[in-house]
DNA sequence: ACAAAAAACAATT
DNA sequence: AATTGTTTTTTGT
């Protein structure tokens, strides 16, 4: 996997992982999921501080939305992808290709979109699943970030 | 440095 | 195993 050549200005803990956040002058630009075994890092600026707050709120409470100054930043069809991601409910899940159909695109590239998600939680392209299966997760079908996917979806109730 | 071609991809049938 | 749409990487000029 390859992580962003600046540093985090954050890394934060989950449960199955880290949490790790880029930002740029007043805002977010990227969040990542690291490996579990990565040290922590108390966030240094007062945007990782808010963010670290709102993150222990919903790992309280699942139903707690994500506010946050972001520049999303991707090609057109990524970001009608990622709004569409937006307009899923907390505790609710969509499939691939609901979400392909109504852009009329196809299932795959709706994937290879959530793939390319910059801000990951934030846009919960988690709750993003395939026809048959879970689907996978930060371009992984297997491994501690799906293990990760399986967790976000348990916390908020869609999984056993 | 650019345009074209090929390959890759979190899927579905 | 064939196919889909989009992005990324490679190749040719």
């Amino acid at each position: 996997m390859r992580y962003p050549d600046r540093a985090f200005s954050a890394v934060l803990e989950l449960p199955s992982c880290r949490f790790g956040v880029i930002e740029s002058g007043d805002v977010i630009t990227e969040l990542h999921f690291l490996a579990p075994d990565l040290p922590l890092k108390a966030p240094t600026t007062p945007l990782g501080e808010r963010l670290a707050v709102q993150l222990a709120a919903y790992l309280a409470d699942p139903g707690i939305q994500f506010d946050l100054p972001v520049r999303p930043q991707g090609t057109v069809f990524q970001r009608q992808v990622w709004a569409q991601i937006c307009a899923i409910p907390t505790g609710r899940v969509r499939q691939y290709q609901a979400i392909a159909k109504d852009l009329g695109s196809v299932a795959r590239a709706v994937g290879q979109a959530c793939g390319a998600n910059p801000l990951p939680l934030v846009v919960p392209c988690h709750r993003v699943v395939s026809a048959t299966g879970i689907g996978g997760f930060a371009n992984h079908t297997d491994g501690w970030l799906i293990q990760t996917k399986r967790w976000l979806l348990w916390h908020e109730g869609l999984l056993i």
